[in-house]
RNA sequence: GGGCGCGUAGCUCAGGGGUCAGAGCGCUUCCUUGACACGGAAGAGGUCCGAGGUUCAAGUCCUCGCGCGCCCACCA
């Protein structure tokens, strides 16, 4: 009957298990055996498939928070149970060094000292900076453990070590000898405060007050000249010119006269050009192209001058000591005082404009025109475009596609420069004979000239730069490592939407540009912390939340479990502590059913294999029901909705397993059943649905599913490696459901009545009756319902339909009823109140469902089979109807009070 | 200016044409029985944002509004 002998002889250990769960305890214990058990190692093994998951490098700017707790337990769970599927799973982690983050915390810090980089010079902030790397590495290091994260910590990279850094230099001596990657001047943004440029995808729009400052520029001949409109009026002092729409009635005469620049009194020409709009303003625009990117692109196409009015840290270089040195916002006022004074300001209006702003300090962007590098983009990006169109890449919510190509398809150029310190510098050297050189070392001469006096490029590249080849670097690139070869293309992307641009789309063009193949299958995009009031979770905002500190108080399975359950992809997540606190009272019921279990199974021999044939209800239905449940969290899994694994994995322990099984079990555990041999049935399926539960949950909740599984009967080291449950269909037992469901029924009349009559713990007789073709079947449940309902099973016999026992109160169920033993008047009345009240909703279906039903479309046009199903829903509700108006009937006033033990009072 | 997502019980959210709209929390009543009071049982609670439309059938699909959130964008 059963297989599997060689299960645990006396399986748990013998110690009290305390009422509640600790885990940091557990956690501490499990997380130390794993690690140095070796399981989270992964090598290349041809036998096995792999399966790879990059973590998204955290940044080494501070703690970990609430969207790494989920982004991170999102990874371990598909990590953890791709490992239990049989393949090689491989959790890479590693660190960003983040240039232009670490700069603007590291500033921060020696701002206090009253420092700045520039104070420090190059070598003594690098050293600075690599200790505090260091600090905070160790710091995130201990915080992934924490979250109980089954990385191979052997293989943890950032991306300044020696290997991945020659990764970063290939990569760019590549690109550059195929002319993807070039120098030149460029309008780029540029923030004055931590003095770099920065990258379009770092430059954050926000909506500010502004005013708009109507101008006149008097015309060169003293003739009245024309009026533009500006918010930015500090950089009348660089305009070249005056433009104006070609079609422009206002304006047609103007064009190629000249006008004064107010403040610096230049001529300028009155230009035409198609890109200005006639609508905005006065249809008039200065040209300013040292300063804007629409202007830079006009002045160029009218081969305009450019004039610069600020140097690098925004402070002006132009009109004179009234404005040199000002900062640029103090000059914004100067010049519309200047103006006012001058007559020259004609309207001042209120204005809602974007700003640019550095998405690091929050410093407004300004459009600088500067040397720079860049990467081409339009040819990195087709075959990147052609890869997800394909599906060869696939978003996961599908809707993150369109998303990804509507930008792909409008791509610019990537000014990859960074004129900061720390991160990877570009390999290029100059020659003092103005020979540029690139080379992944240092060049030992000029090639041209033979010189020796070689300088590198100051600047550094852009982090995301170097992150690109994360895949591609922890691997080997561009060694071809056996490591690469077995574990890239990797498997799944977890991140957050936020740097689909910055990061997952050049991992994609770079991988499949350096080697021809795609970084990853799959990317699942996860949803956004929120706090309770739907803002985004963030520190600076002080609506953070350490989920360190959740660990501490809770656990990490818990806040693990809490954050995959509201995991649903489509939605963002709002987040509060007491969703931790819920999981951990879940975590403390699955706990004390493991306690009951070992009370159990303590000192019997419980096979370890697979039960079979099981013959008592409570247990073909468990086993049907963890059948389905395995099946159902599989497909979640594979589909990437991690909120319905979990439901329907508390759904499965705390409703099924613990709620009616666990209840129905302990008749024969405790042996009080009819049934021989349930017993031992009962302990091994009992056991080995707990354990392959256990199994079920790890992915989610690692440890308390390891304590539990361990002191169950197992086969293996440890549940980690335990295989994935996959039950077969041939489990489906469709008829222990439907038994089922005539016991829920029936435990749900008796404790309804019961509640309802307000009979509390007050012990009552009461007595099923069914009818002849449903006696046996019925009455093999009678122990079962009479434990459902906290009754003597002596006190619950089983009568025929026709019978009736004494003071009954009736409650139908299906084609019997069950009667309750007790009746004063006032029971009478409540029970009729609950019975008319059912009859009441029943006739509302029963209308709808005839209403339906007598529609000659319904019946024409609706298949065939949603018809009957109505059918046999009417004609139910008909029978049950019948049911309750007799028991009501019977309940009428004047009620006939019977004499105890007289049966059969009542007819039919 | 374009695009995306969301609006379902007091709260957080499932459900995306076919039975009566679900869960957790919160609330009410009862219960300390030997797994668990971080618990058990029974309940109350919903014009499924609004208006049209498609369909035998609409939280569910379409159109248009309204409200929230996010992303992209060189009207100065």
């Amino acid at each position: 009957m059963f297989e599997g002998a060689d299960g645990m002889a006396d399986g748990p250990k013998t110690a009290e298990l305390p009422k509640t769960y600790d885990p940091a305890a557990t956690e501490e214990r499990w997380y130390r055996t794993w690690d140095t058990s070796g399981y989270f190692r992964a090598v290349p093994d041809p036998s096995r498939r792999p399966y790879t998951i990059m973590m998204p490098l955290p940044n080494v700017t501070g703690e970990l928070h609430m969207g790494h707790a989920l982004n991170n337990g999102v990874q371990d769970c598909l990590i953890r149970w791709s490992r239990m599927r049989g393949r090689n799973a491989l959790y890479q982690p590693g660190m960003d060094h983040a240039g232009i983050a670490v700069h603007v915390v590291m500033e921060r810090r020696l701002a206090k000292e009253g420092l700045t980089r520039f104070s420090l010079g190059r070598e003594r902030f690098l050293e600075e900076t690599w200790k505090w790397r260091e600090e905070i590495g160790q710091a995130i290091l201990g915080q992934m453990r924490r979250l109980l994260l089954s990385c191979d910590w052997e293989r943890t990279t950032f991306t300044m070590d020696p290997g991945y850094s020659r990764a970063v230099t290939e990569c760019f001596i590549r690109l550059y000898h195929k002319g993807l990657i070039y120098k030149g001047k460029r309008m780029i943004n540029w923030c004055p405060k931590d003095e770099t440029s920065i990258s379009d995808l770092e430059v954050e729009h926000v909506q500010e007050q502004s005013t708009l400052y109507y101008v006149r520029y008097p015309g060169a001949g003293g003739s009245g000249g024309i009026v533009i409109a500006t918010q930015r009026p500090e950089t009348i002092l660089a305009d070249v010119a005056v433009a104006v729409h070609p079609d422009d009635e206002r304006y047609k005469t103007l064009v190629g006269s000249q006008v004064i620049v107010p403040i610096v009194n230049r001529a300028v020409p009155v230009i035409a050009d198609r890109r200005v709009e006639r609508g905005f303003g006065t249809g008039a625009v200065k040209i300013t192209p040292g300063h804007d990117l629409l202007d830079y692109e006009i002045g160029t196409d009218h081969k305009l001058s450019i004039l610069i009015a600020f140097d690098p840290h925004g402070r002006m270089t132009m009109g004179g000591p009234r404005y040199e040195g000002l900062d640029r916002m103090e000059a914004r006022q100067a010049a519309a005082d200047d103006l006012r004074s001058a007559g020259l300001l004609v309207r001042e209006e209120p204005y809602v404009t974007n700003v640019g702003r550095c998405d690091r300090c929050k410093t407004t962007i300004e459009p600088y025109i500067s040397d720079q590098w860049f990467c081409r983009m339009k040819e990195l990006a087709a075959p990147a475009i052609r890869a997800v169109r394909d599906g060869r890449v696939r978003f996961h919510p599908e809707r993150w596609t369109k998303f990804f190509l509507d930008w792909m398809e409008q791509i610019r150029d990537w000014n990859i420069s960074r004129q900061l310190w720390w991160g990877h510098q570009i390999p290029i050297w100059y020659c003092e004979c103005g020979e540029m050189i690139a080379g992944v070392e240092r060049p030992a001469a000029c090639p041209k000239c033979g010189g020796r006096a070689l300088t590198q490029d100051q600047d550094i590249l852009d982090t995301w730069f170097s992150s690109a080849l994360w895949p591609m670097a922890t691997l080997g690139w561009p060694d071809e490592t056996d490591d690469l070869k077995y574990f890239y293309p990797t498997s799944a992307l977890v991140t957050a939407r936020d740097i689909i641009f910055l990061w997952v789309a050049r991992m994609i063009m770079f991988g499949l540009e350096l080697r021809n193949e795609i970084p990853f299958t799959d990317v699942y995009i996860n949803p956004t912390v929120l706090n309770i009031e739907g803002r985004r979770m963030s520190k600076s905002l002080g609506t953070g939340m350490d989920p360190l500190l959740l660990i501490d108080r809770y656990g990490a399975d818990s806040l693990r479990f809490a954050l995959l359950n509201r995991c649903t992809g489509e939605q963002d997540l709002r987040f509060s502590e007491k969703m931790v606190e819920d999981t951990r009272n879940f975590a403390n019921k699955i706990w004390n059913a493991a306690r009951l279990a070992r009370l159990h199974l303590e000192g019997h021999e419980v096979p370890a294999g697979q039960p079979r044939d099981a013959r008592t209800l409570p247990n073909r239905w468990i086993l049907d029901r963890f059948a389905r449940t395995a099946s159902d969290v599989t497909a979640a899994l594979e589909a990437y909705e991690f909120h319905a694994a979990c439901h329907r994995l508390y759904e499965f322990i705390w409703s099924e397993f613990c709620d009616w099984y666990l209840e129905m079990a302990k008749v024969d555990l405790e042996g009080t059943g009819t049934n021989p041999g349930a017993a031992a049935e009962t302990r091994h399926v009992l056991g080995w649905v707990l354990g392959q539960t256990m199994a079920l949950l790890h992915p989610v909740m690692p440890a308390i599913t390891e304590e539990i599984w361990q002191a169950l009967p197992h086969r293996g080291e440890t549940v980690m490696r335990a295989p994935w449950p996959e039950p077969p269909d041939t489990w489906r037992d469709e008829a222990a459901g439907t038994a089922m469901a005539e016991v829920m029924e029936i435990a749900g009349a008796v404790r309804g009545i019961r509640a309802e009559l307000g009979l509390g713990t007050q012990p009552v007789d009461a007595s099923l009756h069914v009818g002849g073709p449903d006696r046996e079947r019925v009455g093999a449940l009678r122990p079962y319902l009479a434990r459902l309902v906290r009754l003597d099973p002596d006190r619950l016999p089983l009568r025929g339909l026709d019978e009736h026992g004494p003071f009954g109160i009736s409650s139908p169920y299906g084609r019997g009823r069950i009667e309750i033993h007790v009746e004063t008047p006032e029971l009478r009345a409540k029970a009729r109140g609950r019975f008319e009240k059912q009859l009441a909703s029943l006739e509302r279906d029963l209308a709808g469902v005839t209403r339906r039903l007598e529609d000659p479309a319904f019946a024409q046009k609706a298949p065939a089979e949603v018809v009957a199903a109505d059918r046999a829903r009417a004609q139910g509700l008909v029978e049950r109807r019948e049911t309750l108006r007799r028991y009501l009937a019977d309940l009428a006033p004047p009620s006939r009070i019977a004499p105890p033990g007289s049966g059969g009072v009542r007819p039919r």
